[in-house]
DNA sequence: TAGGCCATGTAACCGGTTACATGATTAG
DNA sequence: CTAATCATGTAACCGGTTACATGGCCTA
């Protein structure tokens, strides 16, 4: 998916500025859909309103930088639905993680250890903010993307737990090895 | 993760011409970690063949076009491990599925079945590909990945295929309602 | 007073993709 | 005869990112 279709997605849910669909393609499960810069952010949102597709009007309050908020209209609606009424392009996942384990012989068990620990906590930290973003809507769709993120990871996660040993065995061992595991 | 560090891990196992590190990174459990098309892995072979990171010979046979086998150098090996022992990237997720699961409430109801439809078949044949992958090597670290890429995607089927009426029900009603679901 | 947050925008750059050029063999 | 597969490589293009310019407010 492309940015000009993630900011009609974000604007379809209530005006905003470049600067807050930026923040939001970065913090929230906005991030599911594409990753966004300003720098393609700003550019894609003039271009929607030269075409019609956004509507955008500015708010001064004094003290605080000039926000230039924007609106969908129906012709931007159109074309979003029109987007999702294709066939969907096939889901994408890329994992650097996924690589270290595969080559997990060839590494050091210390190496092995330190990027499962990490990808654990990433996946920790991923399920709390799923959890907390889905407790604090009362969108339907919002919520069923929520519980189905939230269903992935944890098992993802519980994967990771009950067979990390054998991963880590893989390893070589390092001259480290007094220390226990913890 | 850049096609340069895809070349050599794949390579790592085994030699192998661009034309067909190109096919495993599309077609085999590599895809796992970067899309590659044949206008970016070939100047990344020369380019690391230069820097003494592969080598190369050539094979011919009569009848066939001549092959450029490149092979990994002690030098190659040592930049992918480096690689490798860096604190990874955070793992990809992106999901054009999800986008219109979210605004299921502004499409009609068969286009969000014929998007289910569509996501439960990528996911059976991902699940199947996986399997049979998983069964024809004997490289420990393949199995490992193959295991964790299996059980994330069971659990993945598993929620949508229990869940999609749930989000069926949000989509807006279509003209043709007659028809069973089936 | 340094750094982070709010806020918008541009320009250079880059890592890729797409399309093209070339050509033989094999399968339908 | 056509299409697909094997096989290598280049050039134009493009959708992004990174870094920069600008500036005020608030917090540590």
């Amino acid at each position: 998916m492309n940015i000009r279709t993630l900011c009609l997605a974000i604007l379809n849910f209530g005006q905003a500025t470049g600067y807050e669909i930026k923040k939001m393609s970065s913090d929230t499960h906005y991030a599911y859909f594409v990753d966004a810069s300003f720098g393609s952010i700003y550019p894609a949102l003039s271009k929607l309103e030269v075409e019609g597709c956004l509507t955008s009007h500015e708010e001064r309050e004094p003290g605080k930088p000039a926000r230039k908020v924007y609106s969908i209209t129906d012709k931007g609606r159109l074309e979003l639905v029109s987007h999702m009424s294709d066939t969907p392009k096939k889901d994408i996942f890329k994992s650097e993680f996924l690589l270290i384990a595969m080559c997990a012989e060839m590494l050091e068990r210390e190496t092995v250890r330190k990027a499962i620990d990490n990808r654990i906590l990433q996946l920790e930290e991923e399920l709390k903010f799923i959890k907390d973003s889905s407790d604090e809507t009362e969108h339907e769709g919002t919520k069923w993307i929520a519980g189905y993120g939230y269903a992935c990871q944890e098992n993802s996660l519980k994967y990771l737990i009950e067979n990390r040993e054998k991963l880590e065995s893989l390893a070589q061992a390092s001259s480290q090895e007094l220390e226990p595991a913890e």
